[in-house]
DNA sequence: AGCACGCCGACT
DNA sequence: GTCGGCGTGCTC
């Protein structure tokens, strides 16, 4: 690096984006003739960062750092950055923060180091063994392995290898370190599908070899081959020699859905997950952005990867909650794939038994193209489902499980098949009391009660995982035996079920049973296999596993998501019992799924017992015009938070008191209010709510509003547009 | 996001 | 008299 670079005439300023939260990209010099996507190394506050050059910056000044050096990288694609900018912008995020997310992998400012690999020579060995023939066959079979994994491939000592190296039949080459990963067949193992399948396989791949944006809501009811059918899209791409990605919620990452990749294509996708090692990450990373990944199956980070000729996303349960990132960066995977396929030209399929409410209206408006199966493969059937009225069938004293659906498990057992019972809450008790002076046991740090995890004889916050030991006697009063648990946990109806089935084998599985995903896999397909007879499971047993003994599903408290009236209360309700409901009879035998409920004719009951998804949706968009909300119009959540109480309040009211800028462009805006959990980690929060029509240019006017308010750093203002959690 | 600079409490 | 708490401000 030249030190005279400001007086360098070939010296130019460039503006680079680092993955830091400023507003907008540093300017930095250099002289190497640098072009828009470029990876390079640079200073920023004395520490080596790495940035991508996101256009010219403004020369002539002389206070400007040297670009350190420009990094041995594939450039990122104008689509890429064009999504970023774009995400940045309508998330209320700096762009240096979505920057971070296409970034995250390590080792990328380090120069790669080379490895030997061998490849074919242009001499002929003077002998040919039948050592030497093996050889040379893996060398032609699989390029780019080094001498020692090649004796390994053709199952020779390395001296053979040696050996031919010497005599010129073998040549060493330097190539990258990482290896490139394994090599995907489109004909692997080809599935045969039924008509609906392939016409909806086949309407993806005109899509993708269309080569425009081409968005595509895949609508089919659980077990109708959803994954098979988009996995001939995926070998469309395959054949065209360019890249797919297929995303799905981290949870339904598993060793099951990798399995099927490799079934169909001979071998495994890039994983790119929270779960995969940094090395793994690196060579990930370097695969996507070198166009040697073919195919990556990821969490909803993927989306950030730098693809060099992406053809497809597929957004597997697209329904699905956890797409909606809320830490960091707050943004709706879904969404960002769709601006992601649209900028890349390409074709995005969100598949989903229970589309959500926007796909779904997306669909009906003619701006996704809707494919359906509505067949359910092979020769499983829906479970029947029905209602059980707990206000006609109330649960014996002191229990939560109905007389009717005791009946039914009692049948299931004594067929040797399994019963599941429902609760999405975790430990024992959600409340605890004590009888003489009325003391709850809450959370110091967050305004939520503590909930009894009695296997571990400890009381949780489950917000900011606080944890402390079961008390002996009441804090408060100090008397003993007098803490009483308020309603159940899937402990406190594992229990129950223990006492009503005292021969049945009874396992819980819930997130919080072990902290090792793996360990938690195993633990299902040893469930899924016959390990237990009665399973209490929380939500992750709705998501994606198969237990084909499974007959018999008890749904302890359909009411429970329905309750605290946020705005899509009733559409999770809806999608958690059909997917919980979805997992009975799934293989040769007939399920029944039983909803308890105090509300049967509630409309989200209704819809879920007729079965008849279409007219639930029409009636809750319908509802969703009506009351002005999404999607038909617009959201932004703001949540102030700090400390200091009083400062936040003084900020949330500054903000208020500038509320003409937003009313006068359209922009209605409610609060503050103290938040659901008015805080959480110590922290006070107080909310606001913004409310808009889609038109309405949010990303200019709320961050002018902003501007307007002098924030102290101790508070801080988090936007979230399109909320999901209203807490 | 880090990190350095800057004013007010308990200590060798 | 200092060491250090983290509030505030900056990064081309």
């Amino acid at each position: 690096m030249p030190t005279d670079l400001f007086t360098d005439p070939d010296a130019v300023a460039y503006a680079v984006m680092v993955p830091l939260p400023l507003p907008g990209p540093l300017d930095y010099l250099s002289a190497e003739g640098l072009v828009p996507g470029d990876y390079v190394a640079v200073t920023v506050s004395g520490r080596e960062t790495i940035g991508v050059v996101w256009g010219m910056g403004e020369g002539g000044k002389n206070t400007l750092k040297p670009v350190l050096r420009k990094l041995d990288l594939p450039p990122m694609p104008q689509a890429m950055r064009g999504l970023i900018d774009r995400a940045a912008r309508y998330t209320l995020t700096p762009p240096g923060m979505m920057l971070r997310q296409a970034t995250r992998a390590p080792g990328l400012l380090e120069t790669e180091r080379a490895r030997t690999v061998l490849v074919q020579g242009s001499a002929m060995p003077q002998q040919m063994t039948a050592a030497r023939s093996r050889v040379m066959e893996a060398v032609a079979a699989e390029s780019g392995l080094s001498a020692a994994e090649l004796a390994r491939a053709a199952g020779v000592s390395s001296g053979v290898v040696k050996g031919l190296l010497a005599a010129g039949a073998l040549e060493a080459h330097a190539a990258p370190q990482d290896k490139p990963p394994p090599r995907l067949d489109a004909e692997h193992r080809v599935a045969k599908l039924n008509a609906e399948q392939s016409e909806a396989s086949e309407a993806m791949s005109l899509a993708i070899t269309g080569g425009a944006f081409s968005p595509l809501l895949l609508d089919g009811v659980t077990g109708s081959g959803k994954t098979e059918t988009y996995l001939e899209a995926v070998a469309t791409c395959i054949r065209a020699g360019r890249q797919a990605l297929i995303l799905l919620p981290e949870i339904a990452l598993t060793a099951d859905f990798i399995r099927r990749v490799r079934e169909r294509f001979g071998a495994p996708p890039v994983e790119w997950h929270s779960g995969v090692t940094p090395t793994a990450r690196r060579r990930a990373w370097k695969a996507v952005a070198r166009g040697q990944a073919q195919v990556v199956a990821g969490a909803r980070s993927a989306l950030f990867l730098p693809f060099s000729d992406l053809a497809l996303i597929v957004v597997d349960e697209e329904h699905d909650q956890s797409y909606k990132q809320d830490d960091v960066v707050h943004y709706q995977a879904r969404d960002i794939a769709v601006l992601r396929a649209a900028q890349e030209a390409c074709t995005v399929v969100l598949a989903s038994a229970t589309p959500s409410l926007e796909s779904w209206i997306n669909a009906e408006t003619g701006k996704y193209r809707r494919l359906t199966l509505r067949e359910r493969h092979g020769p499983a059937i829906l479970p029947f489902l029905s209602a059980v009225d707990l206000r006609a069938d109330p649960p014996e004293n002191k229990g939560w499980l109905s007389p009717v659906l005791v009946d039914a498990t009692r049948d299931v057992l004594a067929r040797g098949e399994q019963a599941l019972f429902f609760l999405n809450r975790r430990g024992y008790a959600p409340l605890t009391l004590c009888r003489t002076c009325g003391w709850r046991a809450g959370c110091d740090q967050c305004s939520a009660w503590l909930v009894e995890h009695r296997a571990r004889n400890a009381l949780l916050c489950h917000q900011c995982g606080w944890r402390e030991p079961f008390p002996k006697t009441c804090p408060e009063c100090g008397k003993e035996d007098t803490l009483a648990a308020c309603g159940p946990g899937v402990e406190r109806i594992a229990e129950e079920a223990r006492e009503k089935f005292p021969l049945a084998c009874v396992e819980i599985l819930s997130s919080d049973q072990t902290p090792d995903p793996r360990v938690l896999q195993d633990q299902i397909r040893n469930i899924a296999e016959g390990g237990a007879d009665i399973i209490v499971g929380t939500q992750i047993v709705a998501k994606g596993h198969n237990f084909p003994l499974l007959t018999l599903v008890g749904v302890v408290d359909a009411d429970l998501g329905l309750a605290g009236g946020d705005l899509r209360a009733a559409e999770r309700t809806f999608q958690l019992l059909n997917q919980v409901a979805g997992r009975a009879g799934r293989a040769e035998k007939p399920g029944r799924a039983m909803l308890q409920t105090s509300q049967p004719d509630h409309p989200v009951l209704r819809a879920i017992l007729d079965g008849d998804a279409t007219r639930f949706r029409a009636r809750l968009s319908d509802e969703r015009q009506q009351a002005r909300m999404p999607p038909y119009t617009r959201l932004v959540a703001i949540i102030v938070q700090g400390e200091d109480e009083e400062k936040v309040w003084t900020v949330a009211r500054d903000l208020a008191a500038k509320g003409s800028i937003l009313t006068s462009a359209g922009i209605d805006l409610f609060g503050p209010a103290p938040a659901p959990y008015a805080m959480l980690r110590g922290k006070h929060r107080v909310r606001m709510l913004l409310r808009m029509g889609r038109g309405v240019d949010h990303a200019r006017i709320v961050p002018l509003w902003r501007g307007e308010v002098k924030v102290p750093s101790s508070v801080r203002v988090v936007f979230d547009v399109d909320p999901y959690s209203f807490l």
